[in-house]
DNA sequence: GTCTATACCCGGATAGAC
DNA sequence: GTCTATCCGGGTATAGAC
């Protein structure tokens, strides 16, 4: 039916809205029933339970960090360090989002078919093929952004500088 | 007195324990008593809370893996190369205390002084001294690591071949 | 489809007896 | 210095009335 799939993307707006605002610990079957104006054992009459409610967020963060990706290489000549810089964009502008697509294995069945190819096609692409150096690409942009959301770095430190350093580096390698 | 510090070291080696065989979500204040054979709130004559135990063991997990790169760097010629597979190996050894060390922001206030400098003076070393490429390594390695705990790679894909090929790129730029 | 009520876990931490 | 008892919070999920 087709209002039992719009009742599934109106619970998932309102759980983005709770990631979004208030953090993954507070993102409880309780806290999204309560922005939606009923009780948490309501949600069970439209959703199998709360893993799929995060599975539909991370479909959802993948297609917009795709989108996000694709618009910013479209015009670029160097698309390296064009799309690192949309890839950090996209991790700070969406920390806790961020965080739910990383921080645990990938719920891969449960997700939207296709996502997650769609959010790696580019990076390829613009390792210039090669799938080795595209996968170091990544781990250095999400190395640099987790480092980043955690407080990691001293608090001085030229986070641009060092974006720049490992993008140059990267470069050369293409 | 001497005796409180080593009940504080006695409870933060049952804290070790639960924490590598059982993982973080594992990590509460009734297992880590349970292991002495007590119950929770006799912790608290000991430690100030959970915040206190977790300090521990992350001072320790500095120690640990600034030993290890240390000796790692001591009779070789390719730091960066050596570095990296040591600082892998650590992670992939360790995979709950290197999430309890990287994961949150870090207590700095409760960790022993100086651990954290010790464990990033090896990094800073192999990178000739530039400040910049040393986080771009550091985020590089950070992000190889985690991915692959995360299972985030696809089944197939060469890790070696990821790591040889961002070291490559890092090394050039040296 | 939503509700109330509930059952069952888990956690950190404290009070006060001994 | 350890205990029991307890308080507070959190969570997922189910049963059954309406």
């Amino acid at each position: 039916m087709a209002s039992s799939v719009a009742r599934t993307r109106e619970i998932a707006g309102a759980a983005r809205a709770v990631l979004e605002e208030e953090g993954a610990a507070a993102l409880s079957m309780r806290r999204v029933a309560e922005r939606l104006g009923m009780r948490a054992p309501s949600l069970y009459k439209h959703v199998a339970g709360k893993e799929e409610i995060e599975a539909e967020l991370i479909s959802d963060g993948f297609e917009e960090s795709a989108a996000a990706f694709e618009e910013a290489c479209a015009g670029a000549h160097d698309h390296l360090a064009t799309l690192a810089a949309a890839y950090r964009a996209f991790a700070l502008a969406h920390p806790h989002l961020y965080r739910l697509m990383t921080e645990r294995p990938l719920p891969r069945a449960l997700l939207r078919p296709g996502v997650e190819e769609r959010a790696a096609r580019p990076v390829i692409d613009a390792a210039g093929g090669d799938v080795d150096l595209a996968r170091a690409a990544w781990a250095f942009a999400h190395g640099m952004v987790m480092l980043e959301l955690n407080g990691r770095f001293p608090p001085g430190a030229d986070l641009d500088a060092a974006w720049a350093a490992g993008v140059a580096a990267l470069q050369e390698r293409r």
